[in-house]
DNA sequence: CGCATTTGACCTGCGC
DNA sequence: GCGCAGGTCAAATGCG
């Protein structure tokens, strides 16, 4: 998949699935009440889906059974190295002076370093909600753009994320270089209770408006071209050996396929 | 008063 | 060994 979000490759899952990450063929007359009946549909799926990804990711062991040549030679070559991952976030330009990046934990700063390269301060902060767990941030004005904030997280949480957050997923070169288009964007949000949930293909302009959640955290983070690529191998990878998935994918399309036959009566 | 942030000092790793 | 740059510590300060 390109990063127009087309696809070359032969018919696969992920082709099967390109409906749900783009604008529909042809459009369907749809009450606002299908609408939102569909999109809570595919949050449904995708919550599931994310949920396994995530139980995945905690379970060393299910990464090596899933790919065994690697991940045991990695394991016995090398000592163990805090994992590192780096985000991109826009901040609010009435945020110009401030130097932090919210998102679902909680941080404490612990120093705050002006570097050779860049005349912004780099700002360090610890996880504050546990006093054993590891992770740590750094943050950072881009030097070319004041407005982007980089933050890098060295390590993994030992515990749940606390806070209630939301976040606005964008796609780099879509909001680097279209900024202010209509594209459709998906959101993540992560409630109270630790579920996840995923809106795809709604534009900003087209999202329900704030729940009683208003007054939480909202951060745009911008997935970079090589993040969006694990994320939907990742997916792909999952959702291919989920026969349940792919029974219910089948079930759906065959349905969808039975609408638009001339005559069908539902 | 307690907690988070600020900020200068100190530590550590790396290149020369 | 020395200097530089990044990272961390901890006392001072501010704020609710």
């Amino acid at each position: 998949m390109d990063s127009n979000g087309e696809c070359s490759s032969p018919p696969t899952l992920s082709a099967a699935l390109l409906p749900l990450f783009g604008p529909p063929p042809e459009p369907l007359p749809e009450s606002l009440e299908d609408k939102l009946r569909r999109v809570s549909e595919e949050n449904r799926r995708l919550a599931a889906a994310l949920d396994a990804i995530l139980a995945d990711r905690s379970t060393p062991r299910a990464l090596a059974t899933s790919s065994p040549s690697r991940g045991n030679a990695v394991a016995a070559a090398e000592p163990p190295r805090p994992k590192v991952r780096t985000v991109c976030a826009r901040a609010e330009p009435s945020d110009a002076d401030a130097n932090h990046l919210r998102d679902c934990y909680q941080w404490r700063k612990y120093g705050q370093k002006v570097t050779r390269d860049n005349p912004y301060p780099r700002s360090y902060f610890r996880c504050a909600y546990a006093p054993s767990c590891p992770v740590k941030k750094k943050v950072q004005r881009s030097a070319d753009d004041n407005l982007m904030l980089v933050a890098t997280y060295e390590g993994e949480h030992n515990h749940e994320q606390r806070a209630q957050s939301e976040y606005v997923v964008t796609d780099a070169s879509t909001s680097l270089h279209q900024a202010g288009s209509s594209l459709p964007r998906s959101i993540i949000s992560i409630d109270s209770s630790g579920r996840k949930k995923i809106t795809i293909g709604l534009a900003a302009d087209q999202r329900p408006p704030a729940d009683s959640n208003a007054g939480a955290a909202v951060g745009e983070i911008i997935v970079t071209p090589e993040f969006r690529k694990a994320l939907v191998d990742e997916l792909v990878n999952l959702l291919t050996n989920d026969s349940e998935f792919v029974e219910k994918l089948a079930s759906a399309v065959a349905d969808r396929v039975m609408e638009r036959i001339p005559g069908h009566i539902f």
